[in-house]
DNA sequence: CGGTTATGATACAGACCTGTCTCTTCCGCC
DNA sequence: GGCGGAAGAGACAGGTCTGTATCATAACCG
């Protein structure tokens, strides 16, 4: 009665697939266990068997939404590579656009702290954790684009960067990449001096991503940065 | 065996203080029916005499936040009226005070709507209705300001609220409050041309603040925006 | 073909949470 | 002093959730 057309992908895969995409679209506590393996096609049993235990599932999926972040911050700084304030202008418009995705839900680590609120849950660790990792490359981007204040820069970048994970999700700013890759880039501008660099969506060659997803944005890569929902 | 020694407030307020603390310092879905009236030292029937539901409690629990953050943003213009500018500037002054407030925990109506996901549920609906109730107190000032896009400008600062509201629970920006006042700045000056105007915080007669809350900051008001425990 | 291993199906225990019911107690007020 | 309404105390029902145990079944491999 499944769809065993191709190869079956083994348990963990599936189950990891389903959480994910359940995870991000309806929240860590309002999924429960029943209705991953409902959809999941699986028997408890055998989540139970991959997984000690449900904080252990989030754990997976937070790690793996890690891994996914950190290949899609490489892709887009890739392609300016030697250009710090190019490479920081790309990950604003590129952050920008996956905020107007429609499958958008905001950034699955600060959804998960909030609703994982026990500092002693190791998934919220996990999320805090990115959250310093993604600052630490933020600065390091600032300082070798000669800003001023490097730390303040940060700060303010990533002060942004949350602003369009929040107000995506609840609010509805009409033009809304506009106002995050603008903003991040008259704070750029403003704090490296000189007048202004490449605006970070020059539409070099569009490399391919691997799973379906609905490219649209610049025309060059699918901007979907850490791609929370299991699709690809 | 309770501490009756002053005069007894009213179930309804006690259970609506105890549930107001509780809901923003642990969060909503984390706090039970029986953590409130256990805490509050109310029975239980009291709390469902006075409440429809637990949702009919967190709908009381965030207007009450409505009126008190309505209440905040009026005290903080009205020491610049007749200047919006300086109004949207002190706003993101008194912000980065209050994110780094030992007590702040993220924008109550963020959390709010983050936890209770379900677009049917009267709360998100109220902090949704409250965000956008922001977004247009804030435009009124960015076209009174004279910003070249009242509307970019807007959707740039509500991104800078809400990041500061995300950044101050879950990340430690150093000097948070720099970077949210010193952003704002920055892109009001940039959206409103012409050299850039008072700062914000000129520390004028300091208005007295109703309850008892740790008084530090600029010196003059309590910063508190929405206090969103029952203290303030 | 036989056996090992991974997996499916399902029942069940224990905890927790919301909301209701009943009974008692206390306080104000006439 | 007595009465009535509000509030305290606690049991209880019904639901949901996580995690465990049991048994049957399918795939895989020598």
């Amino acid at each position: 009665m499944a769809e065993t057309a191709t190869v079956r992908k083994p348990a963990r895969e599936r189950i990891l697939d389903t959480a994910a995409e359940l995870f991000y679209r309806e929240g860590i506590r309002a999924v429960g266990i029943d209705t991953i393996i409902a959809k999941s096609g699986v028997a408890k049993m055998s989540l139970y068997r991959n997984f000690a235990s449900k904080d252990d599932l989030v754990c997976a999926y937070l790690e793996r939404n890690i891994a996914q972040h950190a290949a899609w911050w490489d892709r887009v700084t890739a392609r300016h590579s030697g250009d710090p304030r190019a490479q920081m202008k790309a990950l604003f418009v590129a952050l920008g656009h996956w905020i107007d995705h429609p499958k958008f839900q905001g950034c699955p680590f600060t959804t998960a702290a909030a609703e994982l609120r026990d500092p002693a849950n190791p998934a919220h660790a996990l999320a805090l954790a990115h959250k310093r990792m993604v600052r630490d490359r933020l600065r390091a981007l600032a300082a070798a684009a000669g800003a001023d204040d490097p730390d303040r820069l940060t700060g303010q970048l990533q002060l942004l960067m949350e602003g369009a994970y929040a107000a995506g999700r609840a609010l509805d700013l009409g033009p809304g990449n506009g106002a995050v890759a603008s903003a991040a880039a008259a704070l750029i501008d403003g704090a490296c001096g000189g007048e202004p660099s490449a605006d970070g969506c020059p539409h070099p060659n569009p490399p391919p991503l691997g799973g379906g997803g609905d490219e649209r944005l610049c025309g060059r890569v699918a901007a979907v940065p850490p791609p929370p929902s299991g699709g690809g």
